[in-house]
DNA sequence: GACTATTGAATTGTTGAACAATCCGTCAAT
DNA sequence: ATTGACGGATTGTTCAACAATTCAATAGTC
C-alpha cells in the first residue's frame, strides 16, 4: 500500500513546508529583515553582547546567525574585531549589476519555456508598481520594482537562480539605503518595466531582452555615478 | 606625510592577503576538500561528536563550520538529526546545468571586454587537459575540465560570478562522484573545449557562444540521463 | 504476523561560564 | 608628533550542563 500513491507524491512535494528551523536561522531572519530595510547603517558594528542581550540568545547561537549573514555578504567579519554591516564599494555595485544583467537577460531569453503563471507574476509586479506610483508611495514603488526583477529572474525556472537573485537584491538594498533619494532609482523605470512585461506576454522575447539590456545600460551607470559621490 | 602616498595604495591592495582566518573557516576548508574529492559518500551523516573529536575542535566551532557548508549546499541539515553529505536529485543536476549555461554563455558574450590574460587562462586550461589526456590521467582531465569552465566564467570579470561558479562546480562534483565512470563526462569534451578556446583567441565571440550552447545541450542531457539511473 | 505504544539510550539544540587572544584608547616618555 | 606600555573591553574557543528530539528495540494488541 505504501507504493507510489499519486497523492503521496503531492504530499512529499510539500515536505519542505514543515521544515522546522532552529534559533540561529530565526535570529538570522530577524537581522536580515532589519538589514534589508535599512535600519542599520553600513559600517555599524554588531556587538555579540548587545545583540545577544537584545534578542535573548546566547553568544554561540548568535555567532552561528552571524556566519550565515556574512556568507550572504550582508555583514562582514573582521577577526577579533567583530561583525559590521557591509558597506558596498563602487566596485561592488558595478559587480552586482554585471551579475544582474547576466542572470536577468539570460532568464528572459529562456522565457519561452516558462509557464504562463510565471509570466503573469511579472505583469502583476508591474501593476503593483504602477498603483503604488499613483498613490505616490515611493517606498512601495521600490519594493515592487524589486519584485519585478525577481520575477524576471524567475523566468529561468531555476531554484538556484531565484536564490542568487534574492541575495543579490538584498545586497543591493544596502547600496540604495546609503543614498539620499532612493526613489530616483525606481520610479523612472516603471515605464520600461511595463514595456518589457507587455513584450513578454506578447511572446516577443528577443525584443524584451533587448529592452532589458538597454535598461541595464542606463540604470547601472546612473547608480554607479550616484554612488561614486559617497 | 600619511597622505595619498603612491606606494601606500599598492600596499592597501594587498590588504586581503593577510586576512587571518578562524578555526571554523579552516575546519570548513578541510571538510570541503574531502567533500569535493569524493571521500565522503552522499548521504553520509557527519556526527558532531566524532568529527569534532577527529579534528580536535569543540562542538560549537564545528557547528559554525557545518553552517558554512550547508549554506554552500555541500551538506544538508535536518533539525535534531544532524548534517549529511548532500545527495543531489536529478532536478538538482538539471538546475545546476541551467545555471551553468546562463553564466557561461553570458560570460562568453561579454568576453570582448575581458583582458587577454583572462582569455589566456582559458587556453591554458585546455592545454593542461590535453596533456593529461595524453598521459591518460583521467582524474586530471576532469579537474582541468573544471578549470576550463571556471576560466570561461571568469570572462565575465565578476568576483561574484567567480564565486558562484566555484560553488556550483563543487556541488556538481557530488554528482560526478556518485557515478561509476566519471571520465566519460569530461574526456569527450576536450575537442569542444579546444574549439571554443581557439574561437575566443580569434575574437569570434558569437561563434564561441554558439558552440558552448551546443555543448550544454549534449552534456546536460547526457549527465541527466546517466544520473537518472541512480 | 502486522501494526501500535512505550521505553530508554544516543544525538542534537541551546545556554552559560570560563579563559586565552587580540584590539583599542589612554597616558607617559622621548 | 611619534613611540611604547598599560589596561579594559571584545572576540575566539572550549567545556559542561540540560532540554528537546530522534531512533531502535521492546512489549503489547488485534
Amino acid at each position: 500500500m505504501t507504493t507510489t500513491d499519486p497523492w503521496m507524491e503531492a504530499l512529499a512535494a510539500d515536505r519542505e513546508l514543515l521544515e522546522r528551523t532552529g534559533t540561529a536561522e530565526r535570529v538570522a531572519d530577524v537581522l536580515r529583515r532589519h538589514l534589508i530595510e535599512g535600519r542599520l547603517l553600513p559600517g555599524t558594528r554588531l556587538s555579540e553582547e548587545s545583540v545577544g542581550r537584545a534578542l535573548a540568545v546566547s553568544r554561540n547561537t548568535l555567532r552561528e546567525a552571524f556566519r550565515l549573514l556574512v556568507h550572504e555578504r550582508l555583514l562582514v567579519h573582521e577577526f577579533h574585531r567583530g561583525v559590521f554591516v557591509r558597506t558596498l564599494t563602487v566596485d561592488d555595485v558595478a559587480d552586482l549589476y554585471r551579475l544582474r544583467r547576466m542572470l536577468e537577460t539570460s532568464a528572459v531569453r529562456h522565457a519561452r519555456t516558462a509557464d504562463s503563471e510565471t509570466i503573469a507574476t511579472v505583469v502583476r509586479a508591474v501593476e503593483e508598481g504602477e498603483q503604488a506610483s499613483l498613490r505616490q508611495d515611493w517606498q512601495e514603488v521600490g519594493t515592487a520594482n524589486m519584485r519585478f526583477h525577481q520575477a524576471i529572474a524567475a523566468l529561468a525556472c531555476s531554484r538556484r537562480v531565484d536564490e542568487i537573485m534574492r541575495q543579490l537584491l538584498a545586497e543591493l538594498r544596502l547600496a540604495f539605503h546609503a543614498m539620499s533619494r532612493p526613489q530616483d532609482f525606481h520610479g523612472p523605470y516603471l515605464g520600461v518595466n511595463r514595456v518589457i512585461a507587455d513584450l513578454l506576454t506578447a511572446g516577443e522575447y528577443d525584443q524584451a531582452e533587448r529592452r532589458l539590456d538597454e535598461y541595464f545600460d542606463t540604470a547601472s551607470t546612473q547608480l554607479v555615478r550616484a554612488y561614486e559621490q559617497l
